[in-house]
DNA sequence: TTCTTATTCTACATAATGTAAAATTAAATC
DNA sequence: GATTTAATTTTACATTATGTAGAATAAGAA
């Protein structure tokens, strides 16, 4: 499967849907948002661009629409940053790691609790 | 200082800068980039946009610019990986290299290197 | 003074994004 | 069944980033 980029916006409204459990609706959506945020078109749009992406799916049942997501957030961040590991460092969680530590990224505390996760796993 | 992102076609032209040593003229970026890769005016555009992003300098002497990176190309990528750390994760690496893992996007064999690397830190 | 040539300005198409009005359609109500 | 209501889909439009480069300008060379 083939994750896209999604934008700002659309990772609010999906934030939302992974924070519900089971479909949500439009209705849901605008509430969770507060009526104000957007106009409900809007929200409309930008879920239709997140089923285009294949990261939302939407089951319609008389002109209602249930929104589900097709990936976790988890799934999802892990692909993006999959992407940008690839992209930036050849795919080394070292180098990674190694730039940020160099750079003062990231600290010692960092790194212990980094250590303490290898442990464990 | 705001390190912004820049394009794909300003990378490349970042690349250049940064193998070489020194300062680079116009003339040495269409050398090593061949010349039918883009246009000369192309490559003058990009440079500009890239002093305009702070990650190149350039200094005139007579009609001849000579570049040279602000940064380091380790310290860039240093940037941005820590902006998408802070993002994505919170600024937490070690949730960034459990979500790796969890999602099978790095393997026992990366996580070993990971351990070598921060015993010797 | 005129010609070359490097650099800067201006330009333009394409794509992504934020935002929403207009149009359509399905359901509810009279 | 006809009409009103409400939800969704279409269409739209401005803004910004990006790739790409021609036109205009300016600084040395001849």
């Amino acid at each position: 499967m083939n994750i896209v980029k999604i934008s700002d916006a659309e990772y609010e409204i999906m934030e939302i849907i992974w924070a519900a459990e089971g479909e949500v609706t439009t209705a849901d959506i605008i509430e969770k948002l507060g009526e104000n945020k957007w106009k409900h078109t809007t929200i409309l749009t930008l879920a239709s661009r997140l089923v285009d992406k294949n990261v939302l799916s939407v089951r319609k049942e008389g002109r209602i629409n249930y929104y589900s997501p097709t990936i976790s957030k988890d799934e999802y961040k892990s692909y993006q940053a999959d992407d940008f590991l690839e992209e930036m460092y050849g795919g080394s969680v070292k180098s990674l790691v190694a730039s940020l530590y160099d750079n003062k990224k990231i600290s010692e505390e960092d790194i212990k609790e980094l250590q303490d996760w290898i442990r464990r796993v």
